[in-house]
Order: structure tokens, then sequence, then C-alpha cells
DNA sequence: GCTAATGTTATCGC
DNA sequence: GGCGATAACATTAG
């Protein structure tokens, strides 16, 4: 389901349950211990990239979608949820994610810097990590959340087109002024992804992902499983230039 | 009915 | 122990 902007567009839903107070609390494995979270109230709700982050006055309960996680606010499905929040007034409930108590202060835990769609990001900061990965591919350093937060498959190859870099290309041996521009662009199409999404118009923009042929030459685009995660990368051997 | 897909983590073998 | 490769998990549109 998630890529980041999907996360912002949850966390956007759910302001209502800010300052309400959760009566009951379920989990259908034994991955959390919902009985903490009786009486609680919620504080805030806060992203780091694909994390979602339900606060509350002692601890966070972070949410990781994975590739099929679901969500329902004020209803819910047949099936039993991963986690399930009650209400005075409504519920929440996620379904087939990972659930994580945080203990610890989220400052502590996450570099918001590193989160493309938070205005904490640091650009600087991610070409220095860049640079200590000597053999790091393009297609890596997009999908590597530790650099690029928020970052999934679909933004990795939007991005790669639109900014004309071949996906095994070799962050090293790339000019900065590209580098940059490849960071300019993940930021950029990240909130386009999330206007589109809201908008429902998201797969009818992609001008890569998934599509069979180049939009600017029209031969065949290349698809490929790429670098160390072996994800699909889709891509035009002329236009996209390998550094 | 089968396949593939917006992702991460655990485990195995070297 | 560290590394990469592989498996595991889970959902649903097409």
């Amino acid at each position: 389901m998630p890529e980041g902007p999907s996360i912002l567009i949850l966390k956007e839903k759910v302001q209502q349950f800010i300052g309400e107070k959760v009566i009951a609390a379920t989990c259908n494995n034994d991955t959390l211990d919902t009985e903490i979270l009786t009486d609680q109230t919620i504080t805030a709700f806060k992203s780091w990239g694909k994390h979602f982050l339900i606060c509350f006055p002692q601890f966070t309960i972070r949410i990781h979608m994975m590739m099929f996680g679901t969500y329902r606010i004020n209803s819910h499905t047949e099936k039993p949820p991963r986690l399930h929040l009650q209400f005075e007034d409504g519920e929440l409930n996620f379904y087939a994610c990972l659930l994580q108590l945080i203990e610890e202060p989220l400052d502590k835990v996450y570099d918001w810097s590193a989160d493309v769609m938070n205005p904490e990001w640091d650009t600087k900061k991610a070409i220095k990590k860049m640079k200590a990965l000597p053999n790091l591919l393009a297609c890596d350093a997009l999908m590597d959340q530790q650099l690029f937060s928020g970052v999934g498959n679909i933004i990795k190859n939007e991005v790669l087109f639109r900014s004309r870099i071949h996906p095994e290309s070799l962050i090293a041996a790339m000019p900065s002024k590209k580098v940059k521009e490849m960071i300019n662009e993940t930021i950029r199409y990240s909130f386009e992804f999330l206007q589109q999404k809201k908008k429902g118009t998201l797969k009818r923009h992609w001008q890569a992902y998934h599509k069979k042929e180049c939009p600017r030459n029209h031969v065949p685009f290349i698809r490929k499983d790429t670098g160390k995660s072996r994800r699909a990368s889709f891509y035009c051997e002329l236009c996209q230039v390998k550094y």
C-alpha cells in the first residue's frame, strides 16, 4: 500500500483522533501488548518515511504497512484487525502491518532530516551519507530508507526517468550537479505523488513505472531487477545516462 | 485461479 | 561475526 506520501495522507485523515482517549484496544497477534493503550490519550500522529507513528504521553506505537497493509477509519473489514483502537466516538483499524512499541524519545530514534517529505530534509547530509558508500548505485540509493526515507519503487522509477539517470549508475561517478538534480526531483516528485494520489490520478501520470515504452522517444523500456534489493526498474537505454 | 506487486525482517550458508 | 542470498509474511487487483 504505502510509500511516504500515502502515509502523509493517512496522517491527515486521522487528525480527528488527536486528543481522543483510547477506551479499548486489541491486537490479533501477540506483537503488541494492547493493555498499555487503554485510557491513554493520543497526543499526536507523526511519520518518518513509511513509518506511521501514534504518539501517547509516555510512548509511541510504530506502524509499518509493508506491501499490503491497509487501514479503516470509523469502519472495519470482516477480518480481525492487527491493531484496533476504540474511541468514545469512532474507531481506527490497521491490517497486515507490523507493530512496534517505542519507549525512547522519537528524536533519539529518528533522523527527521532523512525523510524526503519532512520539512527538515537535508540534502547536504544525504550527499555526505552517499559519499561514504563508494559502490552505491542510484537505484539502491533511492531505495535506502536511511538515505531517502519514504521512497519506494514507484518514486524510484519515476525519479530516475525524470532526471534521466540509468538505475545502475554509480553515484560516485555522477557529477555533483546531477546528484543534486536527482535529490531535488525525489523531493519534488514525492509531493507530486501526494497530490496525484489525493486526486486519484496517480497511475495515470506514471511515465516509467510499469510502462512499456519511453514517452520521450518511443523505444521499449527495459525492465530489469536492479541493485541489491533486486526490485524492478523500468528504464530507457537511450535517454537515461549510465554514469 | 494465478500472478505480481507501493516492503521489511529473519534466517541460512559461506 | 559479517556478508549476501533467500525465505517468509500478507493482500488483492487484474
